[in-house]
DNA sequence: ACATTAATGGCACTCGTGGTCACAAGCGCC
DNA sequence: GGCGCTTGTGACCACGAGTGCCATTAATGT
């Protein structure tokens, strides 16, 4: 994207950092709620201006979501890395369960992230932007595994069920962590099934 | 709702009417799109002080959504309706697909205000906490036939993939409004299921 | 007429967002 | 060491959404 990076070390090196910006803020969101924690304050926290962060994140609701181009990456990979002789709703599975594996230490800050995107009302609704590009990855490869456009109905039915899942397995997993993310698609998977499959 | 409604007609009566802003709102939104107008501009062509709009609707966004806790009562009367000897699959589809069932003549109107929450970025954000809403009246019907709460896991489930399947049938007629909403979502549906029923 | 009730709309204010511009801090080059 | 280039930085400014406050207006009921 268009944010400093300093690779190559030219110019003016950057004050601060994606992490630095991230810690400040979510110690402030967690104290004052987001919605009470203004620019300013977390300018402040970081000891920069307040138009500075505005070159490390597009908006206030992206900085929540952190780098989530970078995780996207990984997630194509993690699709096409799935043995193509897998019937394809079980790659989609096994990718979207594999995306959502984390080490067991990573995870009280990435608790606390998802419960923060997933409970405050705007950012609720500003993450469906990045849903729809999460939904893009699964519908380009859906459409590239059946030979249809990735516009196409079944592409994105398959994009929009695997959300819809994977939602369902995060709101669970938010009411109560002890059971991994990762089991929790597979049960919202099976749940599918029945209420699908099973006559009654 | 807290809205000027004037029932029993005492007190000073409204100026306008939801439809007359809505309209209003349609017109420059068609015009000038929606980021570009502003709410100052819709109070002037409805011929309204600014701050009134705000007692119509909760915010800008809202707007195009117009009455729908009404829509969500209507859609929770239809799935009551659904006889409670269908296999429950059967009866949440049937409840939704009628809920999309409209009326020929009323459908320009209603794709133009489709086409605008679907396409318009601000709105589809805000879309969210309306599908919240919806998928919480499918998870309360899922929750009442099956004895579990409608926090469980299969009522979000099933909450988050109709809505899904919606969503992808309303993509497809915004693309080609040749087949009906009500088509297209017993497409997706049929689509699901070789999807995760053929071994393929 | 007068009290009551409810909707209106002006005013002022906060805050997110975005544009412009001058400046600072490193780099490579001469 | 000085020069120019690149890039981060932040001050200043403008715009628009959203909100609290409150006087005003227009009906109803007595």
């Amino acid at each position: 994207m268009d944010r400093p990076v300093t690779v190559g070390a030219r110019g003016r090196p950057g004050v601060t950092s994606h992490g630095e910006i991230e810690q400040a803020a979510f110690r402030l969101f967690a104290e004052h709620g987001f919605a009470a924690t203004t620019l300013d304050a977390i300018a402040a926290e970081v000891g920069v201006g307040r138009r500075t962060l505005f070159r490390y994140y597009r908006s206030k609701n992206d900085i929540p979501w952190g780098r989530f181009d970078r995780t996207l990456a990984g997630f194509r990979a993690l699709l096409d890395a799935q043995p193509s002789d897998l019937p394809l709703h079980e790659a989609v599975h096994r990718g979207v369960v594999a995306f959502n594996e984390f080490p067991e230490d990573a995870q009280p800050p990435h608790r606390e992230r998802m419960r923060l995107i997933l409970t405050t009302p705007e950012l609720q609704a500003h993450s469906v932007l990045r849903y729809q590009e999460w939904r893009e990855v699964i519908a380009d490869y859906v459409a590239r595994r059946t030979g249809a456009a990735p516009t196409d109905l079944l592409p994105r039915v398959v994009g929009q069920v695997s959300l819809a899942l994977a939602l369902s397995a995060y709101d669970a997993w938010l009411a109560d962590a002890s059971t991994p993310v990762p089991v929790l698609i597979d049960r919202a998977m099976t749940g599918l099934r029945d209420y699908l499959g099973g006559g009654g």
